[in-house]
DNA sequence: GACCAGGCACATC
DNA sequence: GATGTGCATGGT
């Protein structure tokens, strides 16, 4: 793997499917409530839950810190795993209170992204997915982030062994790609996107993928 | 009814 | 250190 290969990889998802526009949501707040509650779910199901949010105006650090945890559990119920996601959302928030009491996120945010990350990192509940979608998709910061998609995209096509960890993969794009936020954002919301359509964990439809060019390994399942 | 979806923490060996 | 398991809803 070379930056040729990934930014060719790169050009042919975005010539294929064009901008993403990620991430689907309004305020970088709602992008970090997001990120923990998509984890290992549908985004459909989120997309329901941070309606309910909306609904009744929660959708901002202090009144969403204020809300009981029952009832935080109660309206994200669609989102699945509502106990789980609730705690971690507090977890989140509690530590967001403790470093602003105002709930500015800019400032939040303004901060060095390593030491942001091992603050985020820090909180039961947020894993290296769901800091990453948070620095990148609400802080603009230049992290790739690795998901279940890139990490089937990549071994499908025989880009990457099967045991190379989150890091590695991270340091695959980070240490060939240019640090640009922008880039990063659309590169992942495109593997993402082909991912949904294309490389899905069972019945892939390999033969009428963008990216077929680059499988020395084709698995186009009955 | 089985399988899947934009993880993570924790128990057990 | 590797491997297994709980967490849960809604769509296909």
């Amino acid at each position: 793997m070379n930056v040729s290969a990934l930014l060719d990889i790169y050009s042919t998802l975005f010539d294929h499917f064009g901008p993403q526009g990620w991430w689907p949501a309004q305020t970088p707040f709602e992008v970090m409530v997001g990120a923990v509650l998509t984890q290992n779910t549908n985004w459909s199901n989120v997309s329901r839950a941070i309606d309910n949010l909306r609904a009744d105006d929660l959708l901002s650090p202090e009144r969403l810190a204020d809300l009981p945890p029952e009832t935080l559990a109660e309206k994200i119920r669609p989102s699945g795993y509502y106990n789980l996601k609730a705690r971690r959302l507090k977890n989140l928030l509690t530590m967001i209170r403790r470093e602003e009491p105002a709930g500015d996120l800019d400032r939040f945010f303004s901060q060095d992204t390593g030491l942001l990350r091992e603050k985020l990192l820090s909180v039961k509940g947020i894993g290296q997915e769901t800091a990453d979608s948070i620095l990148l998709y609400a802080a603009g910061k230049p992290l790739f982030v690795i998901d279940a998609y890139t990490y089937r995209i990549l071994t499908r096509h025989g880009l990457i062994s099967e045991e190379t960890d989150y890091e590695a993969m991270q340091s695959l794009f980070m240490d060939s790609l240019p640090l640009d936020a922008d880039l990063f954002n659309e590169y992942h919301a495109l593997l993402v996107r082909l991912g949904k359509e294309f490389c899905k964990k069972s019945n892939p439809r390999c033969s009428a993928c963008p990216l077929r060019r680059f499988q020395p390994l084709l698995i186009d399942t009955p």
